[in-house]
DNA sequence: TAGTTATATGAACATATACTCATATTATCA
DNA sequence: TGATAATATGAGTATATGTTCATATAACTA
């Protein structure tokens, strides 16, 4: 037998491979989702692009609360913007999350 | 005009309806996948049951670390356990939520 | 019952997070 | 250019989170 040994990738049988981008990539998604107003602005761009005060006043926030998480979203490429003017226009960057999103709230409403 | 008003219910068009407590349910489901310790031992418990020491060793993590984290799963209903003896064998006990992870690390591992 | 094994738990600590407040930046317009 | 509107940003703060360490609990066994 070998010494013991740590590899960096751990293979399950059913389980898909988890090498450490992988995971960061994974736990950093979730983070993403996890956070109440982070859902309820990437919820609120489903229906369409927004100016950043349209979602603070629609969600009731603070501009300044909405800037900081949308920068959280961009840096994670979930969310894009459109320049007209002074005006962002945000809207989704990322189907695959959405959906995961959306599977989440579909699950979690029939409580 | 109405005066402003805050509906606890905010309906979207496209997106789904976030009343207070989905919202509160979807935000701690992501959270706990949002840690990278608490998603290799989701990933290895879909593998099939595993005792707490096995966890532990298997994925080089404390014994204590891996016991609260396992509390953690439990009180959000995402793993069970069985007892035989002073063995404690967890498994997975969310069908969706182990979805979910499985498609993100799908997603996540194509980098 | 005493000892052993497996697991749970609480306190303490370091770090991360999300918000507010004040201010900076950017683009537009008179 | 100066004023205004929309957004971004940094500092500060309160809270949340994940880990370790030491110890408690629970079940089994001699």
């Amino acid at each position: 037998m070998n010494e013991e040994q740590k590899p960096e990738e751990l293979l399950n049988e059913e389980g898909q491979d988890l090498d450490e981008e992988t995971l960061f990539i994974v736990s950093q998604t979730f983070k993403a989702l996890s956070d109440p107003t982070r859902i309820r602005i990437l919820n609120y761009l489903c229906t369409g692009e927004h100016a950043v005060n349209d979602i603070a006043e629609t969600l009731n926030l603070s501009q300044s609360s909405v800037s900081h998480q949308l920068r959280f979203l961009k840096n994670l490429r979930l969310v894009k913007y459109r320049r007209s003017g002074t005006t962002l226009y945000y809207s989704e960057n990322d189907y695959h999350v959405i959906n995961l999103l959306k599977q989440a709230i579909e699950h979690a409403s029939h409580h």
